[in-house]
Parts: C-alpha cells; structure tokens; sequence
RNA sequence: CGAGGUGUAGCGCAGUUUGGUAGCGCGUUUGGUUCGGGACCAAAAGGUCGCAGGUUCAAAUCCUGUCACCUCGACCA
C-alpha cells in the first residue's frame, strides 16, 4: 500500500529557476526529476514507475512483431567502434576514456557496432534471416546543448532495435512493421497526434528513414507539412521547389551602389523585389577552411544539411578576411568562376535577368543571366523549404512549418555497418554476402517530457492512465477522523485486490494542499473520501482531465472505479 | 566552440553600486488552534556567501584567476 507520505520524492510550491518549457517546469516541481549535472537526470521514484510503463508497452510492441529483447554493454572498447570507423568520423558526441590499463574505450551513443559485433557471430547463413533484435538502456552523448528538462539530455534511456535481412524488399517489409507498431506504441503512451515525417527524400538509392514528431511549439524541429495532400518532411528531406517569373533578357551592366550590402537595403536602393537577386552565401570546408560560395535567390535562406549533401563534407558558415579575395556585400558568381567551389541553387534557375554583386566595392550587376554570362551549370537543391512552398508531392502552394518534438526514428541503414565490420552470411547460391541493416530509436525519458507537454495544466501534469504512475489516488480529507481512515483503507484495499494501482494520501493536511499535491502527480483518477461525502453515505470521483465526476455510494465505489480504470485502459489498448 | 547571464540555507530570492554583526519568503522541527483548493499563532534549527589567490584594520561586496550552471546560435532519441 504506498502513501504519499512515505513517497520518496518531494513537490514544490515554486517553479526552480531556469525552467523554459511547461513540461520541464512541472516535473521539476514536481519533483520528477532532479538534476545531478548538466543534461544529467535522476528520476524519481514517480518517474521511474512511468518509465517502466512506457518501456512495458515498447516492449510489447516490440515483442509482438518478432523482435527479441537483448543487452548491449553501455561502455564497450574502442576497437569495436575503429572497425565501423566511426571512432573517428563521430565528434566529440561520442565520450571517449581509457580504462586502467590505458585501452580506450567509449561509452555507447548507440549501438550498431555492438548489434553487428553480437549478430555477425550467429547469423551465417541465409536460412538465419530476417531478424532483429533490441534493448531498452542508458545512453550517453555528450551533447553541446541540453535543454527542457528531459527533452534534451546527455544521458538517457532509449530503446534501440536493429534488424537483419537478406534483401532490401525484405527491410522494407519489416522497416514497414516497426512504422505501424511505432505508431502503436505513441498511441498506447498517449499521444497518437505523433506524425511520420520522412527525413531524407530517397534520393540516395535505398536510404529511407522516418522521424516521428509531436507537433508543438517548443519543439526544436521544423517540419514542412502540406495542407493539402498529407505530405510530411523534414527540412533536410523536403525539396524547395519555387516558381520563377523569367523576365526579360537584358543586357549585363556594373550599377553604382554605395555602401548596399544587404538584400534589403539593394532591394530598397534599385526598388526591386528580392526575387530578381542573386544572393551569395559564404560557407568553408571543415578540414581545409576553402571557400564554398552558395548562391540563391534573394528571398530564400541555404539549409546546411542539404548543402553538405550536395557538396558530400562539412561545411560551416564562412568567415570572410581581407586577404580571402572576397569582397563581402557585393559577391558575385562571374569573377569569382574558378577560384571558388561555386554552388547555384536550383531557386535561380530559369530567371533570365537578375542582380547580383560585382566583386568590387559598392558595385552591382543587372541584368545577370547564368548561362550567357557565367556558363552552363548544374543547379543543386540547397535552399531551406519555406512557408506556402511548392508540394513536391501534390504541387500545390500549400507547404506549412511546424515545430515538432523528435519522439523516435526509424531508419533503413544498409550495409555500411556490415560491410565495414565484416558481417557476412552464405546465400543460397553459396556466395557470401553483407546482411542490409535497419535500425530504430525511441528515447523513453524525452517521450515522457513529450506526453507531459502536451497534457498538462497549470497545476500539473495529466498522465495519461496507460503511463500514469498509479492509477487511481486516494485523498482522504480529515485524516485525522477515524471513520474518514477507515473508509479510505477499506477502498484502498478492494481496489488493490482488484489489481488497481492506488496512491493513497492520508496526511492529515489541509485539503487545498492535498489537492494541489495531488494534481502535481496527475494521477488520472482522483477519490476524496470526506466526512462530508461519508455522511451522505458517498465518495467522490473525478479525472484529473475533469472528463468525469461522480458521487458513488460507499458500498459500490470499489467495482465502479475498477470498472471506469479498466475502461479507460482498454481504450488505449493497454490492460492491469 | 561563439555571444550573454547567474552562483548567498533544501527551494525561490534580496544584499554587491558606496567594504563594517548574514537577511526575507517557502520548506523543515516542536507546541497549539484550524480543516473542501497550497490555513494561522508561537518558538526553533539550518550558511566555509561556487572555489582559489590578492587588496584592506575589515571582503558576500573591490581585483585576478578558476570552476559550475543557465540562456541564445552550429548538432540529435
């Protein structure tokens, strides 16, 4: 029988400090979570029993698709992370030590290496496959940032699953079962308002993979959604399709433009529309620090992550010194052809006139024309997807961005891991082969954060019943009164015996802060045992959502909140 | 890593400008009165003022260094 009173946790009337998000700020008052360092958590005994529910209906959903549950080591050597490479292709993400004896060792961020490491042993024949295998474990990353309480955190508890197959249409038939049962899984926890977005656009040969999303505000990603056929991308994976007006063809000549760096302040001085600009972005190669010049139409911005797409390295913005040869404000494709990584962006295709700098100070071209006047070029994809863009599906103007919080992904990796670290098996026809891989993620704790964000209210959060820490909560107002105790116990008891989780808080407190205590926990079910209620013979129960509220006789009040629980459960396909 | 900010009781904060007894609210302990939305009265406990060095008769306060944490930008469950 667990009381409030000998919960190990403690609730707090004010919000700690530094809290930026709801969801972060209740679970902090809450007494949820407790920060050890940055992006470092203990969670609470509350936490934990929400933790192990969550992980209960992952493994179900895990379990029921024919994925077997394993454990991988959370600190592993050095040498098994060498052989895929990305010991050294990952940066400092990735927590690198030595042991005593001076071997080094990392701590695993993820774990393909320990998958492959564990599968390639087992699986050497053709007749093995498919299969896949998972864990629900610490990870630990070594994050630049953290933020949001567990939203966004160094260390946490994730399900990882990698699965094993002999042919790509065979991934793609099981990638298939972990989409619907991820979905699954979002809709047991409570929020099935989860989307799939595509994060890459397929353009790759076989390398498809799913982000899913809660759609909120503080969300630290954007989506392109569109309104009109369903589409759903990430920015990286959703292509920027612009219409162009052409214009006419006119003849290329140097304008005067003193001290017009900016686009605005071009547009404003020669009264254009940012449309009819050539704007130069300037990037650098990570590793040699040469210069990209990315050149877009006026009004768009670069996306980093297609840009490396299409150059294949890193990049990061470019800093322009007097010695670069770059005339910063007023840079222009024409003499800069040859000197520079040059990249146009498909944005300026088709445009038969534009304006763009000169390369000398206070000097711009009109009537800039790419093919006469630069060459014949190969445009590339690299502009951020902007609000009321092109559909690449539908066609249609009706592109949205929203936030969204990345709740799991799910990936069709290929054959990098099993090629670089040797996994083989004999086909059928006796040759041997590299097993195609796929792989999925769900972090429990920033799920958690997830749920809260979306179902909270001022007071507290709203844990939906199929997560929540208890079931029901018991509040007995005048603990100090025998027969308020007595009747409390006694439901307690009938409760338990009918497999209820119940909290029971008996402190004989003031019933505005056992309330207040109690929608800090967001037990989904409230009953306020009262002498007044006991007088008239009933208890009272309500929802915390206040969907319900009921007074119900002493005597029947065991068997209608049992009964309301296991309603409730099964509508969110969970059981006792 | 770049920019800004904060470190004072378990939590939230004041005090730092102008050096001079360590403060407030919440929480905690004890006793009493209350009791359907964070009650009230009385008493009490709790601090190397992030850390190190310096200036000074005297440092939370001034100087130097350092660490930690937070927020905003480049990465991701």
């Amino acid at each position: 029988m667990m009381k409030v009173s000998q919960l190990v946790t403690k609730r707090y009337k004010e919000t700690p400090a530094d809290c930026q998000i709801a969801s972060q700020a209740l679970m902090m008052r809450g007494g949820y979570i407790k920060s050890v360092g940055n992006g470092i958590y203990t969670l609470s005994p509350v936490t934990k029993r929400i933790a192990r529910k969550v992980e209960t209906i992952i493994r179900e959903e895990m379990d029921a698709i024919g994925c077997q549950e394993v454990l991988f080591p959370v600190a592993m050597p050095a040498s098994l992370w060498e052989e895929s490479g990305r010991y050294d292709s990952i940066g400092s993400e990735l927590l690198r030590f030595t042991d005593r004896s001076g071997g080094k060792m990392v701590l695993g961020m993820t774990h393909e290496e320990a998958a492959v490491h564990y599968a390639r042993d087992i699986a050497d024949s053709y007749t093995q496959y498919p299969f896949s295998i998972y864990q629900i474990q610490t990870k630990f990353r070594d994050e630049p940032r953290c933020r949001g309480g567990l939203i966004r955190v160094r260390e946490f508890t994730m399900k990882d699953a990698y699965s094993f197959h002999t042919s790509q249409e065979d991934l793609e038939l099981v990638y298939q079962q972990f989409y619907d049962a991820y979905h699954r899984i979002y809709a047991r926890a409570g929020i099935p308002q989860v989307v799939a977005v595509c994060s890459d656009s397929g353009m790759m040969g076989g390398k498809v993979s799913h982000e899913y999303m809660l759609l909120t505000d503080i969300g630290e990603d954007s989506i392109v959604l569109c309104g009109e056929c369903g589409y759903k991308a990430n920015m990286e994976a959703a292509p920027s399709i612009v219409t162009n007006e052409p214009g006419e063809k006119e003849e290329l000549r140097k304008v005067a433009t003193p001290g017009v760096k900016t686009i605005e302040e071009l547009c404003a001085f020669l009264k254009i529309d940012p449309k009819q600009t050539c704007k130069a972005v300037v990037y650098q190669e990570n590793l040699t620090d040469k210069y990209v010049l990315v050149f877009i139409r006026g009004d768009l911005d670069v996306n980093e992550t297609k840009l490396r797409n299409a150059l294949r390295c890193e990049v990061h913005p470019g800093v322009v010194t007097e010695d670069s040869g770059i005339q910063a404000g007023f840079i222009g494709p024409i003499e800069n052809k040859g000197k520079f990584t040059i990249v146009f962006d498909a944005s300026l295709k088709g445009i038969e006139s534009l304006v763009t700098g000169a390369n000398q100070p206070d000097t711009h071209y009109m009537g800039f024309n790419v093919a006469r006047d630069f060459g014949e070029v190969e445009y590339a994809d690299v502009a951020k997807a902007a609000e009321g863009g092109v559909c690449p599906v539908c066609g249609k103007k009706a592109l949205r961005i929203s936030r969204g919080i990345e709740v799991g992904n799910i990936f069709q990796l290929g054959k990098k891991y099993t090629e670089t670290m040797n996994m083989t098996y004999v086909d059928s026809d006796g040759s041997l082969k590299n097993p195609i891989m796929g792989c999925y993620g769900i972090g429990v704790g920033r799920l958690i954060a997830s749920v809260c964000e979306v179902s909270h209210d001022d007071y507290g959060p709203i844990w939906p019943i199929s997560i929540a820490p208890w079931h029901v909560q018991v509040c007995s107002l005048r603990a100090d009164q025998a027969e308020v105790i007595e009747a409390s116990e006694a439901l307690v008891k009938a409760l338990e015996a009918q497999g209820i989780e119940v909290i029971w808080d008996d402190r004989p407190v003031s019933a505005g802060f056992m309330f207040s205590d109690a929608d800090l926990l967001g037990v989904p079910v409230r009953v306020v045992v009262s002498p007044k209620g006991l007088k008239g013979g009933t208890i009272e129960v309500s929802a915390r959502d206040k969907s319900m509220q009921e007074r119900v006789p002493v005597a029947e009040a065991a068997d209608f909140i049992a009964q309301y629980v296991k309603d409730q459960l099964s509508a969110m396909n969970c059981r006792l």
